[in-house]
DNA sequence: GCGAACACTAAACGGCAATCACCCACGGGC
DNA sequence: GCCCGTGGGTGATTGCCGTTTAGTGTTCGC
């Protein structure tokens, strides 16, 4: 039992200089090239260069690409999760804390458009379903926030149409189709943004709920 | 054997096709391969294997591979434009084409799911602009003879909020978020399908415009 | 001091889209 | 009957990509 484990100098040596860090160096890295270029610009290759060391380093500290996207878009989704959470906790009527949140997604997807896309909009098979369940996971924490004050709608009769599963999917699946096609087709003549926000909010609430 | 035969088995190379033939057999092939397994499953390579030709072979015919691809997006396109050229036409209310057209859009997604997301779910940078041109041509017909009948609500006031073309754009993202997420995210826990259709389009049509 | 773990590297692998330099059967003009 | 331009075709190659393998030097616990 005490002899002959695996793994115990690991956590008792204290990471030297440069190793610990490493991670990190990585991460901001990619971040930034992420958030300029996207998924097809943020390479293994260009991560690595910006750091400074081979491409081959990377595999150090993440199983591949996709994890250390990945990981950035859950620090981004994190954020959501913890705007959610303080909306959902607000003393306000149900619909308008569901207002905020939705406009509060939208907000997020706007400023965090390739994150948003990655995770969001990535075609079916892009990432492989089990390299996103920690990302997944947190979009899943995000949403039942978002569910439970629908429930609270729902609870005191005020739903117009379906049930609350989907009436919550309805109004999540609109807003994300508002913002999905406002960031892959930036070329569209599209109205103010503010202006379809407020018009697809506006029509939706009112749509599936009562006041 | 005979002799002076420099290639006796080459019967494996396709009699000579004309030009047009040819290009007819790689799209047909690269629709096959496409509806099966999606853009990352076309390549090239594959696509010529299926035809029985050489990689190269597809150059004569295509600028290169994405032509390939969205030319077959545009006959499944075209179908949805004549779909909403029939619908604009019928002699019905206003808001129950606008019912039917968004319904057929969101079958014709559901229906086409691999040329859809192509087109539009492609993160920004995927495809070139200049590249979808005749596609984006074809797509903006579709949402002209939907906005036309938009106009038609708005026209005799029945339009709850917003102008035409905020109500118009509404009206298309948040069907558009349904289907691409439903599309995109396969394993989520989803309301049936037909229940989700009906709850956007009553409540998202209710929402917007008065009887 | 020594062996093991660590952080890292150069080189390579296989796959991708796209390009290159050819090749050759065909058919019209001579 | 011969010549030759041309269009459809090819294998080899380029330059990316993500990822793997084998190896190198440094550092640390013992």
């Amino acid at each position: 039992m005490t002899t002959t484990l695996k793994k115990p100098q690991r956590s008792a040596r204290k990471p030297k200089g440069d190793g610990h860090l490493r991670r990190g160096e990585i991460l901001q890295a990619a971040e930034r090239i992420f958030i300029a270029e996207g998924y097809q610009g943020a390479t293994i290759r260009r991560i690595a260069d910006e750091v400074g060391v081979s491409s081959t380093a990377l595999y150090m500290h993440f199983r591949d690409k996709d994890e250390i996207l990945l990981e950035i878009c859950d620090g981004a989704i994190e954020e959501l999760l913890h705007i959610n959470t303080e909306i959902s906790g607000q003393p306000i009527d149900a619909v308008a804390r569901v207002r905020l949140m939705l406009d509060a997604y939208m907000d997020f997807a706007l400023t965090n458009p390739n994150a948003y896309q990655l995770v969001f909009c990535g075609p079916a098979g892009l990432l492989s379903t089990d390299k996103q369940q920690m990302t997944r996971d947190l979009g899943d924490r995000c949403y039942d926030k978002f569910v439970g004050v629908v429930r609270e709608i729902g609870a005191s009769g005020r739903l117009r149409t379906g049930n609350v599963e989907s009436a919550a999917q309805t109004l999540w699946t609109a807003c994300h189709g508002l913002v999905a096609l406002l960031l892959t087709r930036p070329t569209f003549n599209w109205e103010p943004r503010e202006d379809l926000k407020a018009v697809m909010l506006d029509g939706i609430l009112y749509g599936l709920m009562t006041d």
